[in-house]
DNA sequence: AAGTTTGTTATACGAACGCATAACTACCAC
DNA sequence: GTGGTAGTTATGCGTTCGTATAACAAACTT
């Protein structure tokens, strides 16, 4: 009768196998409140076996307590991503948690960090696989950043979440200040060498104010096709972005 | 001793009166936990003197409700918006809130609604009060779009939290979609009427790219305004984006 | 002025939360 | 094999949450 929060809310998920299930009852233990403790539990035969395990490494459970923080995040939340339902997706029980990290809190800041830097990694590396030629490279460049899967519902959800913190924690703003200059970085070097390649002046001042807004457009152009994937076609936004740089540099950035 | 959760966030917000203070105390109540429910009201002397109250009308306290669930989203995220803080910051008890909304989830959906038409009204709003010439009106409108008072960063955490909801929420999605559409909508006039000012041709397929392109600008630009607003200087974010727009409409728009 | 209505307060309840800790067991050294 | 260690589970605790409801009182009716 009562349902103000959803009780079980990945219950029916693809990623829940059995086991997890069986860990989910297990794990509501706490609410059954007996009145005597069964401290007996020598003598008491256990109803359920306990639940078998593994080691995993250190690394490794931390990496996959932070990806099943962003995941819950990224579904529900930040209120979604209680260390219950953390733990269950990362197929561990909740006690796990506190072995890693003393308080969620901190397990909620390593998970951010690890956003920021696989999203400024992810743009660096991606520079690498781009063609040789500036023009060309600026424009894969662009159509790339508003192109899957870098718009992707997921990722956008969890920048809104992020956003929240920044815009009241001192130190969530500082990262997001610094991975936004790096990201406006990147691009206005790539600005500045395809000036260069068409024998265009690239005046300091001006390369600065075309990253800005080349980056305000590149972020807008994101955040509109990742929270609205059907009023546009992909390559309607891809095109749109790449001719609105044209028209900001002058340049014919492809044929 | 234990604090994992702010206990009385707003106990020292100057907005808490005297009056509040004892509300608060006296809702903390539930805590206590008396054994005998001290159901003997009738003989019993009350300690605290029930609060006495006046009565509203109701858009009055569904305004003040709303009001407060937005103050509350604002200053600490969508998980800060508990019915006992909101009822405390709304002046009012928190069974008050049952009165007027069946669930909380109502009050919150009223709540993003009234954010959403009020900013819409806003944006149309501002039309009236901008210079008749079709470039100055564009300026206009493009340079208020990233200057305060729409740049602020309570009006950016509110965003952002709605964001949140619009990628999962199918409701939440249209209605966002209706908002983008209608402000969109605006900029496009605005840009049919500039290009036609000034002698240019204004193809409907152009004109539909010019306003994406320019919306996205505009988007972004407001978002890491209000972000990030030491990184920028408010006249440097206004001319970026009015010259910006110089270049993709190929108009010169002030002199 | 007394009675009625209903907006509002006060209190209670069960569920879920973050955290703490005891019990257990997989894995390693020897 | 046989401890020992520490990674992991299982369980409990106290708080806060959303919701429910009884008690009260301000305003309205007559």
């Amino acid at each position: 009768m009562r349902s103000y929060n959803k009780l079980g809310e990945g219950s029916d998920a693809p990623f829940i196998t059995p086991e997890f299930t069986r860990l989910a009852l297990c794990g509501a233990a706490d609410r059954i409140d007996t009145p005597e403790p069964m401290l007996a539990t020598r003598s008491c035969v256990r109803m359920t076996p306990r639940r078998s395990f593994r080691r995993e490494g250190e690394e490794a459970r931390r990496a996959a307590l932070i990806d099943a923080t962003l995941d819950c995040i990224a579904e529900g939340g930040p209120q979604a991503a209680t260390v219950r339902a953390i733990a269950l997706r990362a197929g561990v029980t909740q006690g796990l948690i506190r072995h890693y990290f003393v308080t969620k809190e901190e397990l909620v800041a390593a998970a951010h960090e690890h956003l920021m830097t696989g999203l400024t990694e992810a743009s660096a590396a991606a520079l690498d696989t781009l063609p040789a030629d500036p023009l060309a490279r600026l424009a894969s460049f662009v159509g790339n950043a508003v192109s899957p899967p870098v718009v992707d519902p997921r990722a956008m959800a969890l920048w809104a979440a992020s956003m929240q913190l920044v815009v009241r924690d001192q130190a969530m703003r500082q990262g997001h200040e610094r991975s936004y200059l790096a990201f406006r970085g990147q691009l206005e070097a790539l600005i500045t060498d395809a000036l260069c390649a068409a024998g265009r002046p690239a005046d300091p001042a001006m390369t600065r104010r075309l990253a800005i807004a080349g980056n305000a457009l590149l972020d807008g152009l994101w955040i509109e096709a990742s929270a609205l994937p059907d009023v546009f076609a992909t390559d309607e936004i891809r095109a749109t972005a790449i001719g609105a740089f044209e028209s900001l540099l002058g340049l014919k950035l492809q044929e």
